[in-house]
RNA sequence: GACCCUAUCGUCUAGCGGUUAGGACACUGCCCUUUCACGGCAGCGGCUCGGGUUCGAUUCCCGAUAGGGUCGCCA
């Protein structure tokens, strides 16, 4: 039999980075074995599921490239949905929980009480079979001890989440459970539901969470814990999924990054490690420099402008190639779109001040006079291109018997403010004479 | 408080009784160079602690310690 694995969020309209690497690790096993990776809605809480909320999970898993066999089609609860197990959202399974409940109470496996339905269990320790982790024999805290019986109906009549979660597993056919390390314990009263339903329950395999990158556990308020941060922020999706499949498990053979397709080829489930990993932000950022340096050209671009207009840069106002050729000095140079702003913000503004040390280790008195000579050979030429430019700031360094260096750096710091940018020759080029000739005076307007 | 999981460089990890304990990110230095970045080279840095088992433990067992999780009419 296919194993079909499913990942069962609640819309809270955020989507965690720990929920996001879970969607991931059950997508690759369905991958890997064939199998049928399902999306099921958790709506029960219908105070704050909102069809905005779950537009969110969509949204990321898609980012994400984390398609699903069944399950919803769009964010309406009661739109249409794919697969031969809906509905897929559990505000819509009602009448199933029912019959459920029904059944406890009429084996005599559940009863009311004040109102609600507790299910009975039982008053011994239950061993859970764990992929990942092994056998787990779980004792009965001392509360257990006093009364081990929990509700799965509250008195308002809503059914509570151990029992729909264990209803829909069983009804949608889920062979496989993988879900946070957070359940663990919880899955004691999750195996005693389906065996009082008369079915065993699926193979349970709990993976380790994500923590904060002191070791803290990482939770909704915590820097980089929405996965709509790295959407906003420009991160290439399969960065942040790569990176996701690193925390908790290795491809081996020292492969850090590595197409997705491998992934899904090498990924298991026992192999998956034990212990929880922390998130680190630094190495996210080198695999996404990894990814950005290859990212198609008008991907790229889209990104950019994206990542500039969040930043108050409209570039709108420039002509589209003139955006296209400022843009493409970036390429390969930075490693995050949130970089770029400082990065080749003067590509788009004419005013901006200069970096304080610079300005002044570079725009000395002594420099002034080497600068304006370079001023008026960039003013005589008759190409400026690239080539041109660099060629004629090197002759002009060699006629004044200093090193290039020396005028590099006060040209670079008139052009764009800050000492560090991409190439100064192309970004002369991009900016155009003009342009150049007006930021060369203003900056020796002050070096007086 | 009870119960459960876990423990290799700062971080992510390889390792599954005998290894100079390997790689990646980060960090440091050098080279390359028009800045930065890239690239190249080198360096720094680790088996939580005690007991066992064994000829031999990072590796197996027990304990301690530490971290994380769960004990809801939240999911």
């Amino acid at each position: 039999m296919k194993p079909r694995v499913r990942f069962a969020p609640s819309p809270t309209g955020f989507l965690h980075i720990g929920g996001a690497r879970t969607a991931l690790f059950n997508w690759l096993y369905a991958r890997h074995t064939g199998g049928t990776f399902i999306l099921r809605i958790e709506d029960t809480d219908a105070a704050r599921n909102t069809q905005a909320a779950v537009e969110v999970i969509l949204n990321g898993l898609r980012w994400l490239g984390l398609d699903w066999d069944e399950g919803p089609l769009t964010a309406d609860a009661t739109g249409p949905g794919k697969g031969e197990r809906g509905p897929y959202f559990q505000s819509q399974r009602g009448e199933n929980y029912k019959q459920r409940v029904e059944a406890l109470l009429a084996h005599g496996l559940a009863y009311e009480h004040e109102g609600a339905v507790k299910f009975k269990m039982a008053r011994e320790p239950v061993v859970i079979p764990d992929l990942v982790v092994g056998d787990v024999r779980r004792e009965l805290t001392d509360r257990e001890a006093a009364d081990p019986d929990f509700v799965i109906v509250r008195s308002d009549g809503q059914p509570v989440f151990h029992l729909t979660n264990v209803v829909d597993d069983l009804e949608m056919g889920i062979t496989h459970v993988i879900r946070g390390e957070d359940h663990l314990s919880n899955t004691a009263k999750h195996i005693a539901l389906f065996r009082a339903f008369g079915v065993e329950p699926p193979r349970y395999a709990h993976i380790p969470l994500i923590l904060n990158g002191d070791g803290t556990k990482m939770s909704k308020r915590d820097q980089g814990a929405s996965l709509a941060t790295y959407m906003d922020e420009g991160y290439a999706p399969e960065a942040v999924v790569n990176y996701l499949c690193l925390l908790g498990w290795s491809p081996k053979q020292n492969r850090e990054k590595l197409p997705i397709g491998e992934v899904i080829e090498r990924f298991d489930l026992p192999q998956i490690l034990r212990h929880n990993a922390r998130f680190d932000l630094e190495k996210l950022h080198w695999l996404n420099y990894e990814y950005l340096r290859e990212l198609p050209d008008d991907r790229f671009h889209e990104l950019c402008v994206h990542a500039l207009a969040r930043a108050g840069v409209d570039t709108n106002a420039y002509p589209v190639d003139y955006v296209k050729a400022a843009l493409d000095t970036c390429k390969g140079k930075i490693k995050l779109f949130a970089e770029l702003p400082d990065y080749a913000g003067f590509f788009f503004r004419e005013e901006f001040t200069y970096d304080t040390g610079a300005a002044q280790r570079d725009f000395t008195a002594e420099n002034q006079p080497r600068l304006l000579k370079l001023r008026d050979a960039f003013a005589r030429l008759t190409a400026f291109d690239a080539d041109t430019i660099g060629n004629t700031l090197k002759a002009v360094a060699q006629e004044l018997g200093v090193k290039v260096g020396v005028l590099v750096h006060p040209t670079r710091l008139a052009c764009c403010g800050t000492t560090a940018g991409p190439s100064l020759y192309h970004l002369i080029a991009v900016l155009g004479r003009e342009r150049v000739l007006q930021r060369l005076d203003r900056a020796l307007a002050r070096m007086g």
